[in-house]
DNA sequence: CTGAAAGCGCTTACAG
DNA sequence: CTGAAAGCGCTTACAG
């Protein structure tokens, strides 16, 4: 009943303990014939492997770490399936932890995984996290390790994620194209350099063509449907609806269209509605959501490429892969034009 | 640059190794001043813990393995950030794997999980999983375990979930409260328990007015948007749409909403359609969705403490914890009623 | 192709 | 309160 040990079945098949070790790595310096008897009787006495003290030995590990902040964002769980799928491929096992944003947890979890001696992180940072809170990260008893997502400022790792800027300008580009006149921007964590950069974007299109957001109109919140309700009601407790709201995520836009409903607001008609993403759900919704596509699995795909490029090679230089986004119009905002619009509020709709 | 070790600690701070032991452990067997000056020793030197070596020597990992088919699935998604939530709590770190509904992958999930000492398992297990492919982790050195979300016939352990025929009750009583006359049960993994279970418990309802499914209207598919797409299209081609689709999940039904919109067919109007699970996007849906709520708050918590019970006391009884579920009506069944439905058929809508 | 010995980095009695 | 020794279960040169 006590565990079952090499030392067992090597006196069981009468080898070595080394004999048993070598076969445990199928080596050709074992004969077929002692493989096959040593197998027999790891089988019959129920031996198994145990890989941490294998790993204590080899001084490798062979698991790696993924701290992501959430995973009830479907972008999430598809950038935290993806990673999976592509480390399992290299033959690692994921140690997981959900940051839910902390700071401190996300710092916790960090020096688990380190004391667990990971062979490398993939790391989505939470919102407000410091450059100093991943020094220890690169130190000279650091973990190779991939930023997803989120760049942290002054932290120089490599990493993965969607070009933001070039992101929000294709929305920009199209708001103007449309016709549209009024624009506000809702949603997503206030600090981030993800909300900022797609903001940025959104700006320099909209002004090229003479158009702005007014500071009031750009409204942060988690990046959840509930955040977008909210952010979407203080949105319109300020005046009338803009011809166009632009949310930081298709998880803000769901709660976005939702208040909308609620407020017998035609999205579509009345006003035009677009996201980031571009989830699955995006084109189930009614009407129809314009999203930029951000391609989570794209992300997931680089940032397991950069994490096992860096496990091999410790020193190499740092890396970013910047993955293109791409506009996907659908009714949301192709259905919205400044005529229809303005007819809608002859007849004292929408308000 | 070598790695620090406890022997380089204990040199440098001039005790013994095993005095260092005691630090880390915070041991009242050792002097304040002492601890502070090993201490201070180990942050000058950046000293490490290694956990593997000293689980290796206790003969624990706290680590637990969690298997999850999928996450895209946000009911998975929200069972799995409680489950990590609560084991976190508990001092546990977790070993994440999932097995895309593969037997296969969960077996070697299974296996690398074992080979690590996990301390427990926690695994929502694949569709088609057999009870002999559980049967190692009952056998001598097996691994405490609990099942979530799915029961697998023939194996005996703990488990964790909601009560399915009861659920499916629910919606077919309610079915029959707003006087539907033909129903559909659409989408879900055909030999699963759960699906069987729902669809035993909205059939025993139905029955007892005197109504039923027929054979031909009850489909199955994955649990996903698409799948419900699929099987709602091969539902509609068979002949005029039911008054009722009740949906296996919100997933699926989020895919028929989809299809029954493209068709032009007026939810909670000409049709009602309902779902299980009770997701947030079920009431953000257009119109809001109704849906059985399956609480994987709760049934993750359970789990949880399931798990930590049997690590605790691995030779306890067997036990079961079954969440009761709750019918949330909405708009997608409560607008609809028999009379209007008629009129709608009358105006020739509906097909 | 095989065996005896050392060691991965920790902890745990045990004796002082 | 501290130290010397053994050991967790594996692998890796090294010598045969």
């Amino acid at each position: 009943m006590g565990k079952i040990t090499v030392s067992d079945v090597a006196a069981a098949s009468g080898v070595s303990r080394a004999a048993v070790s070598l076969v445990l790595q199928d080596s050709h310096r074992v004969s077929a014939a002692t493989k096959e008897r040593v197998r027999q009787v790891m089988a019959d006495l129920g031996y198994v492997y145990d890989r941490r003290a294998a790993n204590l030995r080899t001084r490798k590990s062979m698991i790696v770490g993924l701290i992501v902040t959430n995973v009830r964002n479907p972008y999430f769980a598809e950038l935290t399936m993806t990673i999976e799928q592509r480390l399992h491929e290299a033959g690692y096992t994921l140690l997981l932890g959900y940051s839910h944003d902390e700071d401190d947890r996300q710092r916790g979890l960090l020096a688990t995984m380190t004391e667990y001696r990971v062979d490398g992180i993939v790391l989505l940072p939470a919102a407000e996290t410091t450059a100093a809170a991943l020094a220890g990260l690169n130190g000279k008893s650091g973990t190779p390790h991939v930023l997803i997502a989120r760049k942290v400022r002054g932290h120089d790792a490599d990493y993965a994620g969607v070009a933001n800027i070039k992101a929000g300008a294709l929305l920009g580009r199209h708001i103007v194209e449309i016709g549209a006149r009024t624009v506000a921007f809702i949603g997503g964590p206030c600090g981030s350099i993800a909300r900022t950069e797609r903001e940025r974007g959104l700006r320099r299109e909209l002004e090229s063509a003479g158009l702005s957001i007014p500071i009031e109109n750009s409204i942060g919140s988690p990046s959840t449907p509930a955040g977008g309700i909210e952010a979407c009601e203080k949105l319109l407790a300020q005046g009338p609806a803009p011809d166009v709201i632009a949310c930081y995520s298709d998880a803000v836009a769901f709660g976005v269209l939702h208040t909308l409903r609620e407020r017998d607001l035609r999205v579509g008609t009345d006003l035009a509605v677009a996201g980031f993403d571009d989830t699955t759900e995006a084109r189930h919704q009614n009407p129809p959501l314009t999203s930029v596509a951000t391609f989570p699995e794209r992300i997931g795909d680089e940032a397991a490429r950069l994490l096992l490029g860096r496990i091999d090679q410790p020193d190499r230089e740092v890396h970013s892969r910047i993955v293109p986004p791409r506009l996907n119009v659908r009714q949301s905002t192709e259905g919205w034009s400044p005529t229809a619009s303005r007819e809608q509020s002859k007849k004292g709709v929408g308000r």
